[in-house]
DNA sequence: GGCCGGTACCTCGTGTCCGAGGTATCTCCT
DNA sequence: AGGAGATACCTCGGACACGAGGTACCGGCC
């Protein structure tokens, strides 16, 4: 739908630019994107223009209805708590988030993020102690797990202060 | 299987810890953990022991077999090319990379995910012609996007090139 | 004494994802 | 001329994830 509010596209096309977001999305299979658009359409989210064959077999442009804008808009403002946890959700969320077009909304939503981001976590355990990358000295892996995840955190928690400040002025 | 190869561990437990990889890994639902684990154990993968209630009902521990620790050394020395390309599975996969025990082989699907990081790429496309953050003037969300993107992708092609030079010295 | 919340396991229906397979057209190379 | 490969759409079966619901036991609070 965040492709589709960019622009008109057909499926095809649509597939080429989920797989483009390489290591952050799962490109969509074939089997999966036809019967979801079929879905989409039968719901009132989209159009289908079919357009005599340009390249090869016929396309079939989607373009977002207005009941389909309004189902992402309701999304990028509302978003399940998935798309604030999970670093591929979040991704295609941060993707589209300008089209919400309301910087308090957006603040909002980043806020979210931020309040995710800035709770202590650790991704091991002992029991109820936390632990860190000196509690693994014999698994340099977890160790460069974790050094990857704090500076990816701390640039995240950056860019989100920054953007705040800027939002609400 | 992971964490089960770490320790023996009961069900609720194992949820838990899956849990506390917040952020990079998904939690998984009771529907779906229970049923998994019944078909592991019927695949022979895991042996299950009831202990006796201790807290509240009876634990189920759960301890890896010798074809499970088998099956988790196949994926962690050929993992699927989606273990190399998603942030999730790589996280995981990098989690339980010691118990391959092997620095070669180790050695080696680092390399994959070195190669695949250090491939060009871009998330969005103009046809034929990689956008970048310049090309978001008013987008300061996948602007931010970017940033973080490549602080990510920096820290760890640096962690995989230390690593690597490690691991064969 | 009763109830709430946490622990611990389980089942079932719904939805959805994927891979395998199929069709058809166009371009390019040989 | 013909075949390979890209473009573009579609269907179907199997696998599996999830949420809702259920059972049962324990400890602590009022």
């Amino acid at each position: 739908m965040g492709f589709l509010a960019d622009a008109p596209l057909h499926g095809y096309e649509l597939r080429r630019r989920v797989a483009a977001l390489t290591g952050h999305v799962r490109p969509i299979a074939d089997g999966t994107l036809y019967p979801t658009i079929k879905r989409m359409e039968r719901a009132g989210l989209l159009r289908r223009d079919v357009q005599a064959g340009q390249m090869a077999a016929p396309r079939h442009v989607l373009t977002l209805s207005p009941g389909g804008q309004a189902e992402l808009l309701r999304q990028l403002r509302e978003p399940d708590e998935l798309f604030i946890t999970d670093e591929n959700r979040w991704f295609t969320l941060l993707a589209f988030l300008r089209h919400l077009d309301d910087p308090a909304a957006q603040g909002a939503v980043l806020r979210r993020r931020l309040n995710f981001l800035t709770q202590p976590a650790s991704f091991f355990w002992d029991g109820d102690r936390p632990l860190r990358a000196d509690d693994f000295p014999d698994d340099p892996f977890r160790r460069g797990l974790f050094r990857i995840a704090t500076a990816t955190s701390r640039t995240e928690i950056a860019w989100l202060r920054d953007m705040l400040t800027s939002l609400t002025r």
